[in-house]
DNA sequence: CGAAGCATTGACCCTATTCAATTTTGGTGG
DNA sequence: CCACCAAAATTGAATAGGGTCAATGCTTCG
């Protein structure tokens, strides 16, 4: 398991020893690797087992009839999915991976055990499925109330965010797997107005995108423009991030 | 406990006859009343009990700093929430109520104990919160890809159903406790046109909707129009739904 | 080295927004 | 029961944010 995938399955408060020698032993054993933008799971499919992202990166999305494709969330290196597979019957929505993709199978009589003998692990899926429908909510909220910049901008210092708290960026610098076409399918727009989006915002400096790679030059600046409160990522963290969130209540 | 509460917490399998009398009792003995337009959670707040909606209309609701609002689902009667208080350090969002409310609280230490005794109880838990993240999914395509008007309309589909899953319809009427400002807030849309969007749909004799009341007048063409699919409403149904989803796999 | 997919650009257009005014509804107190 | 007020619904006209269409250039990878 590298170190990332640790960090984040830590995210939530320190696991037992046996708990953790546990996990760390089913994400060592039942490995596998998928290649760049292949489909995971189906809209549809019965639903399965439990996975592990080790690395590389994917989706979730939901098509409509006619076609139409909205990413619904990224997900990246240490994320659990699909919990879903325990209780629901079937998937409402697709996963694919985007990059080349590692990925640990836990089935679902092992994971049955391990959450009847390990407290621990239980809650550990909680607080992902919690995390993971904050992420959703904000997401909402980003493609009803936030303009095309703005949500552009939500989007990267999300990702940035989510990267920096895995370990995952050097400096300023992160990964950056989606293209314009899944940028503008995540964002709800076209993937022209995509393109000029990031133009603006390369334009004053606040960002550079390139060869799958992120640079924010300056993060204050693009989290004040994208109307960002990290509090969301961190609803479930066991240490001392303080979530509080200041703005007036609603007037009703 | 009214009987569409029951019909809904049994919606995800039948429960164990002591685990439904003692849900049956704690949701008879801690109930409270509260008046309209009243926000029971609060954004920020510190995560407290869980509740359950007996009776009236709530919404979960999301305020960016500079006031925008974004709603984010609606509650309806036999809804739970927020189960996030269990692992969740502070609230992402807030929740406010539309009619008057009628709700049972669940302290944490009561339910935890529950969680504990009764595996039915926990499985209930995870399935609510399940229904609920596939409808945030559904949200989140529809405000990405929908049109204003398949938006509109997709969201009357939902309601509709959710209330008739719940025995809440007399025949093509139900309830409906949304003004066309909170539609707008919902569908990421301004007042103005969600006025001229629901009159295109009246002038064409899909819906009626006054006075609190909607009637679908066409119930599979308004679904057509929406490109609704129930299955998300249905993924951790207990008895024969198929769920199947037909579309074809995105092309990748 | 060729082809397919991705990024970029320009011109035009449409869906939905904005602003502003008017009517209707519902709730309250006299 | 009616008069009054605030909130919600409705209408019109002008506008802008973002979409559409179509062409071209640039990568990447077999």
């Amino acid at each position: 398991m590298t170190p990332h995938v640790t960090h984040k399955l830590r995210e939530f408060g320190d696991l037992e020893c046996d708990s953790e020698a546990w996990l760390l032993r089913l994400t060592q054993s039942n490995v596998m690797t998928v290649p760049p933008r292949v489909d995971l799971l189906r809209q549809g499919d019965c639903t399965g087992p439990m996975y592990i992202l080790i690395d590389g990166w994917a989706i979730r999305y939901k098509i409509l009839v006619d076609g139409r494709r909205q990413i619904l969330s990224v997900l990246l290196p240490g994320d659990i999915f699909d919990i879903n597979g325990f209780m629901a019957k079937s998937m409402d929505h697709s996963i694919a991976s985007l990059t080349a993709v590692k990925l640990a199978e836990l089935d679902r009589d092992t994971m049955d055990t391990a959450r009847n003998q390990f407290p621990d692990v239980e809650k550990l899926l909680w607080c992902d499925m919690h995390v993971s429908a904050a992420i959703q909510r904000e997401w909402s909220t980003s493609l009803g109330q936030r303009t095309a910049r703005e949500r552009m901008a939500q989007l990267l210092c999300e990702l940035f965010t989510r990267q920096a708290s895995a370990n995952l960026c050097q400096g300023k610098t992160c990964a950056f797997h989606l293209t314009q076409i899944e940028l503008a399918e995540t964002l709800g727009m076209t993937p022209v107005y995509v393109n000029r989006t990031l133009q603006d915002l390369r334009r004053e400096g606040l960002i550079q995108l390139e060869n799958r790679t992120l640079t924010i030059n300056d993060l204050p600046r693009l989290e004040q423009l994208a109307l960002f409160d990290p509090g969301y990522l961190r609803i479930c963290e066991s240490d001392g991030g303080t979530g509080a969130n200041k703005e007036t209540a609603h007037v009703l």
